[in-house]
DNA sequence: AACGTGACACAGC
DNA sequence: AGCTGTGCCACGT
């Protein structure tokens, strides 16, 4: 592969790109996983450039606010999440505790 | 080439 | 107890 900074990217959409059907999975979570939890911010970055292909939509910041709605114009976060059977609320996701997906810990 | 920005998270006050 | 500031790293200008 390239730099290892591609290679961040590239394990960020891994990891959304695993996320279960159903499920949402946080940044800070995403990041850990990556073994960089301080760097929560870089991997909203990161699917800034991926967003169309992979399912940016099941992740959410860890308070389960869907805090990247502002970048789901034509297909809104809240209405896939919703399509998935994930409850959302005020654009927070009701049974996030339920729903939320650990890579470290689930996938593994 | 440098500065500022950004889909977050946590510690300190 | 809530709010502010800082850290992180890559990308755009």
């Amino acid at each position: 592969m390239l730099t290892s900074t591609l290679t961040f990217y590239e394990n960020v959409r891994e990891v959304v790109m695993l996320i279960p059907h159903g499920r949402v999975t946080t940044y800070g979570a995403i990041a850990s996983y990556l073994g960089a939890k301080q760097s929560a911010r870089m991997v909203g970055y990161a699917l800034n450039g991926c967003s169309a292909d992979v399912p940016a939509h099941r992740v959410v910041n860890r308070l389960g606010l869907l805090s990247g709605q502002h970048h789901f114009i034509e297909h809104p976060m809240a209405a896939l999440l919703q399509a998935e059977g994930i409850v959302v609320i005020d654009n927070a996701i009701s049974d996030f505790a339920t729903r939320f997906w650990d890579p470290q810990r689930e996938l593994l």
